[in-house]
DNA sequence: CTGTTTTTGTGAAAAAACTAACAATTAAAA
DNA sequence: TTTTAATTGTTAGTTTTTTCACAAAAACAG
């Protein structure tokens, strides 16, 4: 659909996800049609902004009509590569990635987690849920054996790096880095999505303190 | 510092939680003094736009010389509020709520966190550390009694709504959303900032089947 | 003390992102 | 069936963001 080697803006990417999710609300609430101006208004966009944002992967659309719910959210499900079966791998099985495994729905995004590592001997051979806990020194072998997309970060932050690494030799696609830190890699066809908790809560903070901010914010609701 | 009224971009704010948590990483390594041009190697940007972001509050470097770490971290911390005595508190005790409390840094941030509340009994009138448990029915009559700047929102997505609108109501400034919905609230100075864990892996998850960002990285890294 | 190098602050240029506009097409109404 | 209204795909224009460029200031070397 996309013309091969064009490259989308990341703020285009970044949108996708949000057209999902609002895509797959309405077909729960039984919505079958929608139109850009419509989806703009429910979204807080422009309808010239979607339009233009799923013109870069071709039309979806139909004129007169709009968009057909449930066809729409399959395109950018695909887009997203939601039905690509990925596999992801959570390294660090403490709070935070104990609450991931056990709340995420990651079969809603298209991932399946096959595996957990940590150092803890009291959790590895346990189950969370239906995954396997084992110790971090097996990690390497796994890496090898089976195919693994991306690794989900969880571990403290004095362990992040040293993670990412084993991570990345072992071949995985992306890193998912919930860990506090900035990771450099020596293998740049890795990704890395950061989740940096403080950076958003920090963004909040300005803006809380920021009266400015409340202004636009009115103009927005016209 | 800033002229009253300016507005500055988001994207400058997006970027000031990374340079605060850059510098506090050189103060801690003793790093005295950095150039534009060094932080922008260091932290993958350019050194003309870090000066540019800088410059929307006015020159914190001196000519010749650079940007005192220390100094600029202060400044920097000051504009995003870290010394203002934010408060927090916590709406859901469940995995994510526990894991914010027990791992996450609120005082690194500028927040403490004054109370948790949640529906669940045997939760109510424990402690999480040094924070107390209260029933959400007692959530009206403390927001009434106590400032509280922002509402954590760690509940199941069917109650974000609900609970989200009494926070609102409440007077708080702002709500750090994780549940996995789009807020939508009738007072328009209530800042949202939402953390949504799957539009994050969806971006990753398009990025590993694009071979074509892999192409970029590694123009980022020369 | 003088000259050279470094580095910022800042305006201007370039690039990217967003919005507007409209012909082409479809759906719905008359 | 014909007309009217709705709506997309797509190009062009506008705005925002980023990068470039360089004078002014400071640090440093000799």
């Amino acid at each position: 659909m996309k013309k091969a080697g064009t490259k989308v803006s990341v703020a285009v990417i970044r949108r996708l996800p949000r057209y999902y999710r609002k895509l797959s609300e309405l077909r729960q609430r039984g919505v079958v049609r929608i139109s850009s101006g419509a989806l703009a208004k429910d979204m807080g966009l422009t309808a010239s902004q979607i339009r233009q944002d799923l013109f870069c992967f071709g039309g979806f659309g139909q004129q007169g009509y709009g968009y057909n719910v449930e066809k729409l959210r399959e395109e950018i499900g695909d887009i997203l590569g939601i039905n690509r079966g990925n596999t992801a791998v959570i390294l660090g099985v403490g709070n935070l990635g104990h609450a991931l495994m056990q709340n995420f729905k990651f079969g809603n995004n298209g991932f399946s987690v096959t595996a957990a590592f940590d150092v803890d001997d009291s959790l590895v051979g346990t189950k969370i849920g239906s995954v396997q806990v084992y110790h971090v020194d097996e990690l390497e072998e796994y890496l090898q054996t089976y195919r693994v997309d991306v690794g989900v970060l969880t571990v403290p932050r004095a362990f992040a790096a040293e993670m990412a690494q084993k991570l990345a030799d072992g071949g995985v696609k992306g890193i998912w880095n919930f860990a506090n830190v900035e990771l450099k890699l020596d293998k740049p066809d890795v990704i890395v999505e950061n989740v940096h908790f403080s950076d958003s809560l920090l963004a909040l903070s300005y803006m809380i303190g920021e009266p400015i901010y409340e202004e636009e914010r009115e103009n927005e609701n016209e």
